[in-house]
DNA sequence: CATGAATGAGCTTTCATTCAT
DNA sequence: TATGAATGAAAGCTCATTCAT
C-alpha cells in the first residue's frame, strides 16, 4: 500500500512491491491473481480494520452528535497518522472504479454506510434535520472530508489534520449562511452609531 | 477528452485517440509534446472556457448568495451537459499531481478561486458567517459537488444533476442539524421588541 | 553536408537539412531520390571539386617528391578549413558502405587513384622504393593521414592541422627505424666500456 | 557483434540480435542499460580479453623491433579470425564518439597506449628514431593497420591478411623513399675502420 | 516548382506474468 | 512454498516520405 500510494497504480511495479515486502516477484502470485487483486485485497484488507475499530469507537458514544463528532476525528485521525492510506483511498480506488470492473468495493461501502447510518440516528434522536436526504448528506460529509485530507496531503501535510475536528464540524452542522433569522429580527443599528 | 474519461490516462492508448479524432497516430505529436500534455491541454483549454462563462454569468448575478446559488447550478449543468469532464476533473487531474511534477493547473486553480471569491464576498455582504476559513468552506463546497457529481456519474446519470442544486444549496447554506440550536443561544423575544 | 557531419547520417533528420537549406521538406525530394541519395550526392559532388582543384595544384609540382608533399599539404589544408567535411569523409561515407549497396564511390575512388598515381610516379622517378606494392603504400598514406586528421577533430582541433605536414612526410618518407646500416657497421663498443 | 558488424548500430534491430543470441528481446535489457550500453559492453569485453593476449604474447619476445613484429602480426591475426569485431571497431566505435558521450573507452585506449608503449622502448633501445612524436607515429602505425584491415573487409577477405605482416612491418620501419638518401648523407667509410 | 501538414510503419523499451528449479 | 530469470506483448514516439494545395 506504501507503494501504491507514493506511485499510483500504473506507476507502482510488482518487483517493487516485492522488495518492499521482502519476496520475490514470483511470490506475489501465490497470494495474489494479478495486479488489480493486489491492490484491492490490500486495500479491502486495511478497510475491514478500519471499520471495525471505527464501530467499536463509535460504539462508546452515547448519543448521534458525539457519535459524528467521533467519527470526523477518527477520519482526520486515521488519515493523519496513515496518510499513504490517503492517496490510495482518494484516487486509486476511484479510479478503479473504472478499470476494475468486477471489483464490489465491500468495505469501502461499508465504510460509506456507516456515514448514512450516523445520519440516520441523528435524524431519530432529532438532532439532525429530517427534511434532507441521507444520500445527499452522505455526500456533502464525504466529499468535504475527501476534500480536506486530500488538500493537506497535497500541500505536504503541513499541519495536524485532527486540529480541523470543530471547524468541519461546525461547518457540516450549521452550514456558510449567517444566522439569517438573527438578521431579518436585530436590526444592526446599534453598529451603525 | 472521451477516450481519458472513458479509460483513464494510463489504459487510453494514443493510437485509440488518434483514431477518434480522425487522425494519425502521428498527427497527435505535431500539436502535443507527449501524452501527458495531450491531457493537460485539452483539459486546460476546456477550464478555460469554462472559467470565461462562469465569470460571465456570475456577474449578472446582484449579490453574493444569488451568485453562489447560481455558481452552483452552473457546476451541476456544466457536467449534466459535459460528463466526460467530470471524470478527468475529478480522477484524473488530482491524480496527475503526481506524475506531472511540471504540470501547473492555472486553470483548474481559476476556478478554485472562484469559489474562494464568492465565499469573501458573501462574507462583506454580511451573508456568509465570517468565524470560518474561507479555505476550509472552500473545500466544503468543492468537495461536496465534487462528491456529487461523482456519485452521479458512477451510478451511470440515473437523474438531473441540476435538480440537486436547491437541495445542495440549502445543506452548504444551514448544515445539518436541526435548528433547535436557537433554543441554546439567546432567544430571539428581546429583538422582536 | 554540415549537418551529416554534426550528427552522423542516422541523426540527421531531413527536416533539419531541409531548414538548414532554407527549403521545405519536401523540395528535398524533389532533387533527391531519398535521404540516402542525398548523402552520396552532395559528398559526391564535394569530392569532385576536391578531385579537380587537387590535380590542378599538383600539375603545378615539378617532380613527383615535391607532388606528394603538396598532397599532404593540401588533404590536411582541405579538412582544417572543412572540418565537417572529415566526418563524412572519415565515418559516415565508410559506414554506407554496407547499407548503400548500391552506392559506387566514383569520387571517392578517384581520391584514392590519384594517391597511386603518385605512388607510381615516384616509383618511375625512382625517388621511391620499387619493391613495394602501390596498392599497400596506398593505404599507408590514407590510413596515416586519416588517422591524423580524425585525431585532431576528436581532440577539438586544438592546434594547426597544416603543421603536421613536414612531420607526416618525414614518417611517410623513412619509416620509424633508426638508419639500422650505421648499427650493423659501427659497434657500440664505446658505450660498453 | 556479429549483428552490429554485418548491419551497423542504427540498423541492427535489438530484436535481430535478441533473436540471434536465442533469447527473447526483453532479456537483452536484463543484461544491459539500452542498445547503446549492449554495443559497447560487448565491444569492451572483447578489447579486453584482446588486450591481455597482446601483452602476454609481447612479454615473449626479447627486444623492441620482434615485438613491433609481433604486435603487427597478432593485429592482422586476430581481425582475420574474428573480421565481425573489425567493422565495430573501425566504424561504429569511431562513431559512436560523436553519439555516446559518456563512453569512455578504456580498452580502446589501452589498446591504443600498447602502440605508444611499443615505440618508446623502440626508442630507448634505440631502434626507432627519437626525433619523432610518439603520438604521430601512432597514428602512422594505427592508421595504417586501420586502413589494411578495412580494404582487406570491404574487398570481401580475398586472401590471407597476415600474410601482409612483413611488408606492412618493412614499410612503417624505412618508409617509402628509395635509400639513395644515404648518398646525401656522411658515408659510411669512416664508421668501417 | 515549392510547400509543409499529415501519414503510419516500425523502432526501443517496459513490466506483468510464468515456470523450471 | 519460494524464487527470480526469462518472456514477449504492447505502448509511446519518431521521422522519411507523400501529395493536395
Amino acid at each position: 500500500m506504501d507503494v501504491f500510494a507514493r506511485k499510483g497504480f500504473f506507476l507502482s511495479k510488482v518487483s517493487e512491491i516485492a522488495e518492499k515486502a521482502g519476496v520475490a516477484d514470483g511470490t506475489i502470485y501465490l497470494y495474489f491473481k494479478n495486479k488489480d487483486d493486489l491492490l484491492i485485497s490490500i486495500f479491502e484488507e486495511k478497510m475491514r480494520e478500519i471499520n471495525a475499530s471505527f464501530r467499536d469507537g463509535l460504539a462508546q458514544e452515547p448519543d448521534a452528535l458525539s457519535r459524528f463528532r467521533r467519527f470526523i476525528r477518527m477520519h482526520l485521525e486515521g488519515f493523519q497518522s496513515y496518510p499513504e492510506l490517503a492517496s490510495v483511498f482518494l484516487v486509486e480506488l476511484r479510479q478503479s472504479s473504472r478499470f476494475m470492473r468486477d471489483y464490489k468495493k465491500v468495505e469501502l461501502e461499508n465504510y460509506l454506510d456507516l456515514i448514512g447510518e450516523l445520519v440516520e440516528q441523528g435524524q431519530c434522536e432529532g438532532v439532525f434535520r429530517s427534511d434532507i436526504s441521507v444520500g445527499l448528506v452522505k455526500r456533502l460529509i464525504f466529499g468535504t472530508l475527501d476534500e480536506v485530507v486530500s488538500t493537506w496531503v497535497l500541500a505536504g501535510k503541513p499541519y495536524e489534520l485532527v486540529a480541523l475536528t470543530e471547524p468541519v464540524l461546525d461547518l457540516l452542522l450549521h452550514g456558510i449562511q449567517k444566522e439569517n433569522d438573527a438578521i431579518h429580527k436585530k436590526p444592526p443599528e446599534a453598529d451603525v452609531t
